[in-house]
DNA sequence: CGCAGACTTGACAGTACTCAACCAAAGTGG
DNA sequence: CCACTTTGGTTGAGTACTGTCAAGTCTGCG
């Protein structure tokens, strides 16, 4: 009676996953570091020391909406995600909002307070949020009793760098189309990770927010999203989104062309609004006529 | 009799700086683990066990062209500059490349192979370099001895890691102009932290390579620059550029737009060729003027 | 029920890309 | 030494894409 899990169940996953990964101590929530590098996706070997109870790191809830950290505010803590959805945001001169990324299950938070001592962005619960706090001071501590959680650090500051420049790639190179539909690829396969559907999920942020965390404007977001759910490549309706090729979504770096596009969408509004499969967008019939039906009317 | 250096006497800085910040053995260059974090602008406190000789760190010379390592090929090394100018690239799917960065003196190099254990993007010479090899093995071993030089490495890593997002939050928000302007100042003030002149200096990497890095195409690229030129911020002549006003340039976001460049140019055009200085961009008088002489000839 | 915020869609405009011609500098080879 | 090629740069014309402005819809919520 269980299909495929959607991200709705928020409240239920958030349940499961904190018997998983935590234990109740004095009424809280508690990891040890082993569970806090499974949870990173860390290697770690079985018999490693690291599996130790000794350390315990405490786990602390978020609301939709609350702010885990600001800008400019000291840095002290490491956040690792253990359930929910957040973003980071930062704040130019002139005050204009950028996101830097919305971090989900596993994912680090805060790594950019180490150089400076202070954070340089903020990050926001997007939705309810169990977080595991991880003290920098503590961590380099344990760095050097466990040398492999020190490999692991380094590892996963390296992760990040490399995602930041895949990021600087897309932005540099995509077009509108190509980046909203990487942008939906990245969330289904994060989500196909968590063991949450990989074709149906629900965005826990708004046209603005991923504007700009792809450089968009959140019009032609929701123009896109339009197009790729005209020429049958997804679904939407607001903020659920159903991917219906993903491979189509993958090998997308422009499409075709806007001329060729209207094409498509005339031949869609001529077999009365049936959505077309993806295939053969460069077919090129039967569609001056329709643009010099419709120029005199405009 | 000697003016601020300019970035020219590239081989005459090396020896000087080879001098300063290495030493002889075996016909070969070595620094010591302090003149290594000296170098990184690493804090170190000065009574602290790193400035000992014990661990040396090789240099190596590259040529311009020559490849530093490659996509692909097993992760071992770090890299850090101590002369010279590269840059790093990044080969998409599809084979194109897209510029990350320019590393120049006291950038580290290498750190994206940390995760994967290869490197993921390529590094290559664009002038004669000098790098000090940093074996990760060594390093990680070293940083279980010397606790500040793990922090080090935290840290290095963190700023690497803001200066991505803050190219992030550019490549998201600014237009060619603010780009361009941007990767101007940027340069100036790399080269002033180095010793060089922040006033005139040479671009040691192609349009094409600028387009790459900042997200536009090479004749974006070559106009912004005449345009800069035109109106007074700058002054280009192929790869020697001279900042002449870079408070404009650095408070540029947005260029009014292009109907007021216009302008300016038609008033540059008047005034005999002379160059604008750059005051007061948003000046609109006597302008539609020029449009409507200029149009027949057309 | 009305309001605010999020989203969609259209019209239009301006920026930046494409294509192309041309120029300059630096090799290359006879 | 001079044609010739190659590479990098500049500039123009035309166009496509994406931003801006604006109107209107939908949803959730007090």
């Amino acid at each position: 009676m269980f299909p495929t899990k959607s991200n709705e169940t928020i409240s239920d996953a958030l349940k499961s996953v904190s018997l998983e990964a935590g234990r109740q101590k004095n009424g809280k929530l508690w990891s040890n570091l082993k569970e806090v590098c499974d949870l990173l996706r860390i290697p770690v070997s079985p018999n490693s020391s690291i599996a130790s109870e000794e350390t315990l790191f405490q786990h602390v809830q978020f609301k939709t909406g609350q702010r885990i950290h600001m800008i400019g505010q000291p840095f002290e803590m490491l956040y690792v995600v253990n359930s929910g959805f957040l973003k980071t945001v930062l704040i130019d001169e002139l005050g204009n909002e950028q996101i830097l990324s919305f971090p989900m299950k596993s994912d680090l938070l805060g790594v950019d307070g180490i150089n400076s001592r202070f954070y340089t962005s903020e990050a926001v619960a997007l939705s309810a949020c169990d977080l595991i706090l991880i003290p920098f001071k503590k961590l380099t501590t344990l760095g050097r009793t466990y040398p492999e959680l020190e490999n692991a650090m380094y590892s996963v500051m390296s992760r990040e760098l490399v995602r930041e420049q895949a990021m600087i790639s897309m932005l540099g190179s995509l077009s509108a189309e190509g980046r909203v539909a990487r942008f939906l690829v990245s969330l289904s396969d994060r989500f196909a990770q968590m063991g949450y559907s990989h074709r149906i999920f629900n965005l826990r942020m708004t046209r603005h927010e991923i504007g700009s965390y792809i450089g968009l404007t959140l019009e032609t977001v929701s123009r896109t999203l339009s197009a790729l759910h005209e020429i049958g490549w997804i679904s939407v309706d607001q903020k659920t989104i159903e991917i219906k090729d993903i491979q189509a979504l993958r090998n997308l770096r422009r499409l075709p062309n806007a001329k060729t596009r209207a094409k498509d969408k005339a031949k869609a509004a001529k077999t009365d609004k049936a959505i077309m499969p993806a295939v053969n967008l460069n077919q090129r019939t039967g569609t001056e006529y329709y643009e010099s039906v419709l120029r005199p009317t405009a």
